[in-house]
DNA sequence: TAAGGCGATGTAATCGTTTCCACGCGTCGC
DNA sequence: GCGACGCGTGGAAACGATTACATCGCCTTA
């Protein structure tokens, strides 16, 4: 492959040159420069980013690492951090933690390695090791949806507090009174901040929340399925479940089919993160919708302000709640 | 950040010895080797990713850009794509062609100039500026899933031509005469082969394929909705109706919603690509399942080999029907 | 005892850029 | 007429690693 010195000797010129007519550098006569851009396209010459990389110590790449990739979540906000980070002249090297710790430390240990500009990271668990290396070595990080106490970085998420408390008002408005939820791991901070407002919402109702309808999941479909078979097989088991992902919902909805039940007439179920989907699965689902792209957005614009020397600080967003069937029949929405 | 400069001179050596004992190079005394290794975890240094591509032409990096990654079935080749890499150490660099030319020509490109070990990529149509450009300069480039006529490299894909058949036999068999198809670009490959199995099946059948049968779509959800509105509008709308993608299928559920209109009473839907939702839609949907954790698994087997200096071929894998209610009822699976 | 060989280590070239500095030359002001 | 200046260009030093080659003891062996 073509290298600078190729284009340089063909040009007739030196390397310096042809560095300055291609980094638009000002000063190169035109007749010169034209020289320069013949013998590129002739040798159909692209700049080697890897030696750019090194020289000048930026890679023009930011990292992002999601609990996973499957979640339809994750996915539409990997896609709209690509977008913006597009926008702004940067790829994005996505890593796909799995809601692993040990994964999302592998991911993160190679970001670094790679000398990315910045890192994006919803933080899957307590277990922070590279994660605090990376902030100590000074590179920009900032979390988005979920963030890690004690690590000192901007954090751009939805708050979903309001929504949960409506969504629990409307499940009592529909005469429900044994509410259940299914978490996802202890450590994440969506996870907790769902549960205490789904545990306050109760109580400021009036209702229990008895230990065995709080199920621990991971967020991911198994767990989900899980729960609801654990749940099922409770002496009273709960009128409605509220699963704080899509996929552990999806999981819930597995368990519920397996055993020839249905939505809501057996139990109803409602979710966090609202997905395309749910319009059309059996019945559509109640769900609380985050707003996902601009959360992907505004990430990428306050990792490449960090990136680019400029300050940034956190910011927060809020969900919103979209009632659908799956919690039973609300006014005229019959069918 | 720490160089390996800087280990050296704590360690007492020279910058070559510290390389050595990093790469695993055998003939370092051991005393010396952990003199290296405590100056290496004292400054907590890491190689520098980028020097070391530089010096020696590999990035360990495997590029993927595919169709769309809001696309479940691209969403899991990617996952199992980054599996495989990452089990023989590669990282893998998603690009997002979006369905479109322009897009994906953007994404080779910077990989490329990435330099990156590999391409693996499901060409979105038939403009292959870049493409061409990447299989010229020697760079290992595997097509999956799609691939392009004229461009000679392995392909790794799912035969969809005996599951479709079988599927149009199963659509006969309920009773349905009026089939219609809803087909992905022109250009792309695996469009080109569902609807000609499509089209041949029907034949077979002696069953006529009116070109108001056939739409033409682009693997997205807002074309499937547009597909099916022009289905429904036809003074004679088809009985069934072919997907040849799972998110096209989305569109025409969301279409007969929007319209008050039931699967598969007032119109029966089957797709290409099975995901996990199309169980718990209503109706769970009929599909075609490919293979798609092989399809990334052999496609990164095949992207290595080639990149590590061995030889390899195409695989084709296939793809099989999984029948469900969209389609009308079958035996005994009533509810 | 000296030559040869081998094992451990250091020196320095190299990868492909960017960029600092120096240089030559025409122009301008005095 | 001469120094200062600016402009366009080239030379060469980085960036941080890997690795071919040189070096230096020390041991073996004749």
């Amino acid at each position: 492959m073509a290298s600078i010195k190729d284009v340089a000797a063909l040009a007739g010129v030196s390397v310096a040159t042809v560095s300055r007519v291609l980094n638009a550098h000002q000063g190169v006569r035109p007749g010169t420069r034209t020289k320069v851009l013949h013998a590129v396209s002739e040798l159909g010459y692209r700049p080697n980013g890897v030696a750019r990389s090194l020289r000048t110590h930026q890679t023009r790449t930011l990292g992002l690492v999601i609990g996973d990739v499957l979640n339809p979540f994750f996915t539409e906000l990997a896609r709209s951090v690509e977008d913006a980070a597009r926008s702004r002249g940067y790829s994005v090297i996505i890593g796909n933690a799995d809601e692993q710790p040990a994964l999302q430390d592998h991911h993160v240990r190679t970001l670094l390695d790679r000398r990315i500009d910045g890192l994006l990271v919803s933080p899957t668990d307590g277990d922070v090791g590279a994660l605090r290396d990376a902030v100590e070595t000074g590179i920009p990080v900032v979390f988005v949806d979920r963030w890690l106490h004690g690590v000192d970085v901007p954090v751009i998420r939805a708050d979903g507090r309001r929504a949960v408390h409506q969504l629990v008002a409307h499940l009592h408005a529909l005469g429900h009174r044994r509410l259940a939820i299914i978490t996802g791991p202890a450590a994440t901070s969506t996870s907790t901040e769902r549960v205490g407002a789904f545990r306050e919402a109760l109580r400021a109702l009036g209702l229990a929340l008895p230990a065995e309808y709080v199920a621990q999941g991971d967020f991911q479909t198994a767990s989900g399925r899980r729960a609801a078979a654990a749940f099922l097989d409770l002496p009273e088991p709960p009128e409605v479940v509220f699963a704080t992902d899509n996929l552990m919902a999806l999981g819930v909805m597995e368990e519920l089919r397996a055993r020839g039940l249905r939505v809501p007439r057996d139990m109803a179920l409602a979710a966090f993160d609202d997905i395309p989907w749910f319009l059309h699965t059996d019945p559509p689902l109640t769900a609380i919708a985050q707003p996902t792209a601009d959360l992907g957005h505004s990430a990428v614009q306050v990792l490449t302000d960090l990136a680019e020397g400029r300050g940034a600080g956190s910011v927060t967003l809020s969900a919103r709640l979209t009632a659908r069937r799956s919690c039973g029949e609300d006014e005229g929405s019959r069918r």
